[in-house]
DNA sequence: CAGTGGTCTAGACCACCGA
DNA sequence: CGGTGGTCTAGACCACTGC
């Protein structure tokens, strides 16, 4: 193997250089599945082992590689799958915690144009989207009122697909290889109004949280979602400290 | 200066001997405003830059520790500084963010007993409390209902204080030392009563946060809060992502 | 067994800061 | 200027893994 250049006359140190050098070859999917120990990549790029070190460094705390003693380094399987996070999902999931199955009731799926949602996702006013209107069940009894729109162009091979039992993140990555790996909702207090009541079969002195997320996959928006929960039974529950900051939790049994 | 001893025969690596005694010099208050160059570290402790660095390495990334080039190196200034954090510190950011100066009415301020909020703390029903019952305001309009339960064993010094326009936190920490360092809380989505209305000043078709916060210093049991924030303008923000996992932030200005 | 990463040493040069 | 941390080298020994 050829020794690949480092630029030592620059004031950028060679851990620096190299780290970039590796993130690309990583992205350009070169070590599918096998990664060069340490060893190899200090002769490969004239380095000392201690500089290949500093530059591994942040990419194994990131677990974009695992390496151990003894073992054969290899890339990490799927260091972006970020399908459950958020208010949502930990809403979400803290009643599966409890026990009770969850299915959805698909009221439309078909693909439309939305002026106000396609902004809001940074696309042109006619660009068609896929539009996902569904109503989550926990056992029997309506939990929320979910509605999804994504790209056409990037998420027309999901239309085919039943989204009463499965999770249409799983089912996106699946179709269309795209995972969501980052973020951003608000949470806000709400009455709903009565045909949301009444889908949601819930008693007029109850309030909900309304819940707009906009997720992205490798920094293009990808889904905007926006989601009514009842509030009577679900709440969101989260701990924080100094050194792990602020992390949603699954809440308690329901009262 | 005496080399100290560090085991060099049992499988404990060096500098991790090394982090948890420094760790200890720390706690005991040793190093105040000034803390050892790695040199230093390095001849006290009998062992090389190297090993040094890796014992620092964590504490630096934790900031514990601020060094930088040419710099005397330094403890950080209050490593547990926890006062904001959590939903409410979130809401009402954004609404300094957005320019209103925030001010408080005390509602009541004295120690009472209270069976309910004292079990939650971990402690005996007739416990004394110091309770504290404020109407928060954001300008001149009314934004939160906020009540505050601590143990009078630690808080009672807080008694005199003027909360009118001081935050709790500080003056808890001004007073007793106290600083909280963790927390767990639980948001809720609700309807007002009629009195909360009232007290909100805001219309019949509002919704709200309900907000319980149970906050620990040195894993004690601290404070108990129940908040209420109007939901009409005031909403969770939050940004998630596979590296930096969820973090709530300042909402964007209010509709 | 050979190869891995974890640990450790003893040097070195440099950019930067404060006195 | 002396001391700081940042970077880098060239070694070494070891525990562990998989073949």
């Amino acid at each position: 193997m050829a020794t690949r250049a480092l630029d030592r006359v620059g004031s950028e140190p060679l851990w620096r250089q190299l780290q970039r050098e590796l993130l690309n070859r990583l992205d350009a999917g070169e070590f599918s599945e096998q990664f060069p120990g340490e060893m190899a990549l200090a002769e490969e790029y004239g380095v000392s082992r201690h500089t290949v070190r500093q530059a591994l460094r942040q990419l194994r705390a990131d677990g974009m590689i695992v390496a151990e003693r003894g073992r054969q380094p290899r890339v990490a399987p799927q260091p972006e799958i970020q399908q459950p996070l958020g208010a949502l999902y930990s809403l979400f999931a803290s009643v599966e915690a409890a026990g009770l199955p969850q299915h959805s009731i698909v009221r439309t799926f078909d693909t439309r144009a939305d002026a106000l949602v396609a902004e809001r996702l940074g696309l042109e006013a006619s660009t068609p989207l896929v539009y996902l209107e569904r109503l989550r069940l926990a056992g029997d009894e309506p939990l929320a009122l979910d509605r999804v729109w994504l790209p056409a162009s990037l998420a027309s091979p999901i239309l085919g697909a039943d989204l009463g039992h499965t999770s249409l993140y799983a089912e996106l990555a699946a179709r269309t290889g795209i995972r969501l790996d980052r973020g951003h909702e608000d949470v806000h207090a709400v009455i709903p109004t009565a045909a949301e009541r009444n889908q949601l079969n819930c008693a007029h002195d109850v309030a909900a949280f309304s819940i707009n997320r906009l997720s992205h996959a490798h920094d293009r928006p990808v889904e905007w979602r926006h989601t009514l929960v009842r509030g009577d039974r679900y709440a969101l529950t989260a701990e924080f400290s100094a050194s792990t900051g602020y992390r949603l939790v699954q809440s308690p049994p329901a009262d």
